[in-house]
DNA sequence: CTTCTGACTGGGA
DNA sequence: GTCCCAGCCAGAA
């Protein structure tokens, strides 16, 4: 219990809809530095199949405004499809604008 | 215990 | 604007 990842896990499910918020971001709220940002990223790549449904990892991108996704089952299109399914605007190079829709924690 | 990898970030070219 | 390099954190082998 309260683990890192679960704590992840916890925050990503805070994200509304029609939001993003980055790695850096989660880091930052769960350990106070965007230092472990990359193991925010690794929480979601070994997301269980249970939390899946469960927690929106989509909502997740990089400080960039950019899908970083390396994992081939979660594809860089299928998440993007899915934040234009939930009204966030992609840019013509793929990017979200994080100064619209960047959740900065409610 | 040590070692490595990884869905990141920031700064420099 | 984009691309490349080095640094940090947490977990698994």
């Amino acid at each position: 219990m309260s683990s890192f990842f679960d704590r992840v896990y916890e925050v990503v499910c805070r994200v509304p809809p029609g939001r993003v918020t980055t790695y850096g971001d989660v880091s930052r709220v769960l350990t106070g530095t965007a230092r472990s940002a990359r193991s925010v990223g690794w929480a979601l790549h070994g997301l269980p199949p249970d939390r899946v449904d469960e927690v929106p990892w989509w909502r997740v991108i990089n400080s960039k405004g950019r899908v970083s996704t390396s994992c081939q089952e979660h594809s860089a299109s299928e998440q993007q499809a899915r934040l234009m399914d939930e009204g966030v605007e992609f840019g013509l190079d793929d990017r979200v604008d994080l100064d619209r829709f960047g959740w900065d924690g409610e």
